[in-house]
RNA sequence: GCCCCCGUCGUCUAGCGGCCUAGGACGCUGCCCUCUCACGGCAGUAGCGGCGGUUCGAAUCCGCUCGGGGGUACCA
């Protein structure tokens, strides 16, 4: 029988980040098994739910190429994906619990359960409903006090209810023995517990991996599955990622908690994957570089951690650097003009002439990025008009002022340059400036140089920077500079 | 409060009773390359939370303890 696995985001705001990591670890499973892999929508959540959340998960999934097979935007056999369409397929079988003496209707307002629970933390009890309205019919408890008109569905759980179960991930677990806890809301909604059972077992689903906030209810839904009389899923409890505190990952913390976030960054979806992959797993060959397709063919639960792992940025960094220089040098541009169009620096389809520089360019800047939104500053000096072009201020103090000579010097070796390439433009000024001119060392007359010209004291290899720019732009901005 | 999960360099990890004088990667430091910045190369830095067991032998098994995290909702 062929596996299927399933993600399940709420649509609540921001896509979130650990949607992809649950993502990608299903994902490379299913695919290595030859399964499924489908998107669900838990949209139970009527307060929380956010109207552009759903088309932002789609979006940054297929950024991530975490493509799935079946979904709420392409359906599939087992249709509809979104759980508030589903809300006929959960009251048959909310019914036959109640049925069967498993469930019971509960009356208490929000008021009354909140005074019971602080009521038993002061008595050093463990929380839980008191099953105040268990047994009784709707008159007899609205005699009591605490009473609200509309009704919920509550869980009666037995004392000997399974609390252990065999984790993919961990093995034998304990979790806590539940209390009674509420399956269809009063607005008619299920809550996830019974949503999730249901929808599971009706889409087929073999491995629920999920969060390892999940453990703790893992029992309730236990229940649900026995007492449906369906099979149970496996269970995958994938550890949680981290803040740098160690905290779980939110996005008040942490701005990486945000899917979109990597892509305003300038980060490349294969670097966010491979790292992705490297939290809390490792490939049996040792390698810390490798794509989706690799991970999968060798994927093997057992070699998913149990530590939450602390997201830092460093490494996504250097992953990211190594991915930028792998890159085709037109795949290059064609990742880099979104940042330099932001940037003001590129039209939008960039001009011919515009492309021709960016070709030429590539060369220079692509080893010395990290992420995408370097682009700008290292560019800058290329695509700026000449009436836009500025010498940073600090640039200008530390090797502008008092260089005039050796400016002047540059600018009248360079005049009668008629090759203007890397070599000629090169052997023009070291000529001038070094042994046999001016007698200084490179690394001093460069400097005054790329200040005036580049308008930093950072930029690519001078001459090739020059010859990029052109014979007519280095002159005046050599003679500007002269003052 | 109650319950559960987890514990190897700063971070991500390898390790699944002797191959461990604990390996790799990122980061950091130094050196090389060098016109700046990167890239690349080389070297260094740093860890099995603690205490008891089990065993001829424990990073690896057990217990306790400490620490971290999560859950405890008519949120997912």
């Amino acid at each position: 029988m062929s596996v299927r696995l399933r993600v399940a985001p709420s649509p609540t705001g921001d896509p979130h980040v650990g949607t992809a990591y649950v993502s990608l670890f299903c994902l490379a499973f299913a695919r290595q098994q030859g399964g499924q892999f489908v998107l669900r929508l838990e949209d139970t959540d009527r307060a929380r739910f956010r109207e552009d959340s759903e088309q932002q998960i789609y979006d940054m999934l297929h950024w991530l190429s975490l493509d799935w097979d079946e979904g709420p935007d392409k359906g599939g056999p087992f249709a509809p994906y979104r759980q508030s369409e589903r809300l006929d397929t959960y009251r048959p079988h909310v019914d036959a619990l109640v049925a069967d003496g498993h469930a019971y209707y509960c009356w208490c307002t929000p008021d009354r359960l909140q005074a019971m629970r602080e009521e038993q933390q002061k008595r050093k009890m463990p929380t839980g409903y008191d099953r105040l309205c268990y047994g009784k019919t709707r008159e007899e408890r609205a005699e009591l006090p605490g009473f609200s008109d509309a009704a919920v569905v509550r869980m009666l759980i037995p004392d000997d209810a399974p609390i252990a179960f065999t984790d993919v991930i961990r093995g034998e677990v304990h979790a806590p023995t539940p209390d009674d806890q509420v399956i269809l809301k009063a607005d008619g909604f299920p809550t996830y517990h019974l949503a999730v059972v249901v929808d599971d077992h009706l889409m087929g689903i073999t491995h629920v991996v999920r969060g390892e906030e999940w453990i703790s209810s893992t029992p309730k839904h236990l229940l649900l599955f026995d007492w449906l009389g369906w099979e149970r899923p496996a269970f995958a409890h994938m550890p949680l990622l981290r803040n740098t505190d160690k905290s779980k990952i939110s996005k008040r913390k942490n701005p990486a908690a945000r899917l979109t976030w990597f892509v305003e960054e300038g980060y490349l979806p294969e670097a966010l994957v491979n790292f992705l992959g490297l939290l809390g797993y490792s490939m049996p060959s040792g390698e810390e570089i490798f794509t989706f397709d690799e991970m999968s063919a060798s994927f093997d639960w057992s070699r998913v951690n149990t530590v939450g792992p602390v997201f830092d940025l460093d490494k996504l960094g250097w992953l990211n650097g190594h991915y930028l220089r792998e890159l085709a040098p037109d795949d290059f541009v064609r990742r880099v003009l979104p940042f330099l169009h932001d940037a003001g620096l590129v039209a939008h389809p960039p001009t011919a002439t515009e492309q021709a520089v960016l070709a030429a360019a590539v060369p220079e800047i692509q080893p010395r990025m990290k992420l995408l939104t370097e682009a700008p500053g290292l560019l800058r000096f290329l695509l700026v008009s000449e009436e836009s072009f500025v010498v940073d201020p600090e640039a200008v103090e530390k090797h502008v002022v008092g260089s005039g000579a050796l400016l002047a010097a540059a600018a009248d070796a360079l005049e009668p340059v008629e090759v203007w390439d890397t070599a000629h433009v090169q052997g023009a000024m070291d000529a001038a400036l070094l042994e046999d001119g001016l007698g200084l060392k490179r690394g001093k007359a460069y400097a005054p140089i790329r200040a005036a010209v580049c308008g930093s004291s950072i930029s690519p290899p001078l001459p090739e920077s020059l010859a990029l720019l052109g014979k007519e732009r280095t002159l005046r901005r050599l003679r500007a500079a002269i003052v």
